[in-house]
DNA sequence: CAGTATCCCAATCGATACTG
DNA sequence: CAGTATCGATTGGGATACTG
C-alpha cells in the first residue's frame, strides 16, 4: 500500500474503513471488552475479519491491546486516549449518515 | 449491495469512500466544474472512475449534473445544498486524519 | 466533449479448519 | 481463550479501445 495520503480524509476512511471497524468502537467506547465479549456482541463478524481489524486499529493507534499471561489467556481490548480523538469525529459521520439514511428513505424517487 | 446499514458511519464511508471522491468534492466546493474541468485537475483518476464516482455522488444527492443540449456536449458538475451539509463533516475528517498522518510520521515506532 | 464497454489485476471479506 | 492458515467469492479500480 502506498503511504502517500494527499487527502486525509482518505487517512480516517481508512482507520475506520472496515466493514466492522465502527461496530467495534462503538463497544469499545463503554468499556473495555474481552475478545470472546466482542465475538458475542458483534455476532456476525468471522474470527479472521474481528483479529484484523483489532490488529488494524491497534497499529492505528486508537485501541490498546492487552495481554494477560494466564491459562488459558485473556485479552482485553480497550480505546486508547488517543483513540478517543476519534470518537466525535465518528459522532459527527453518525449524525450526517443518519440523516442521509433518512432522506433516502423518504425519496426513492427523485 | 445490501442497503441495510446498521451503522451510519458506514453511510458516510460509503458517499465518500471511494478513491477520488473527496478529491472531487473538495474540487466542487469551490466552484462548478465541467468533466473536462475534472478531469484537467485530478490528472491520475480514470475516465472510468471519474464517471463511476460522479454517478454515486450524483445518486446521493451530494452534487448535482447539468446538461446542456448542445454539439459538442458540456455537463456541469455542482456541489448541492445538501452536498454542502457534507462539507463541515468532511473537514472535520480531514481534520483529524491530518493529525493522524503527523503522529504516524513522528513515531514510526511505538 | 463527455462519456461506454471490456478485460484484468488487486484488495476485501467470508467460511472452514486448525493451534499455543 | 484467543487466535492463525488457507481457499474461494466478491468488489474496487486501472488500462485500453471505442462512440453519440
Amino acid at each position: 500500500m502506498i503511504h502517500q495520503r494527499e487527502c486525509p480524509i482518505e487517512t480516517v476512511i481508512h482507520v475506520l474503513g472496515g466493514k466492522w471497524k465502527p461496530t467495534i468502537l462503538w463497544n469499545l467506547v463503554e468499556s473495555t471488552k474481552r475478545y470472546s465479549d466482542l465475538e458475542k456482541l458483534i455476532p456476525d463478524v468471522s474470527q479472521k475479519m474481528l483479529t484484523q481489524h483489532l490488529r488494524d486499529l491497534e497499529h492505528e493507534g486508537v485501541i490498546q491491546r492487552t495481554v494477560y499471561p494466564t491459562v488459558p489467556p485473556k485479552v482485553e481490548y480497550s480505546l486508547s486516549e488517543y483513540g478517543r480523538t476519534l470518537v466525535p469525529v465518528a459522532e459527527m459521520m453518525c449524525a450526517w449518515g443518519e440523516k442521509h439514511n433518512e432522506r433516502k428513505q423518504k425519496e426513492p424517487a427523485s
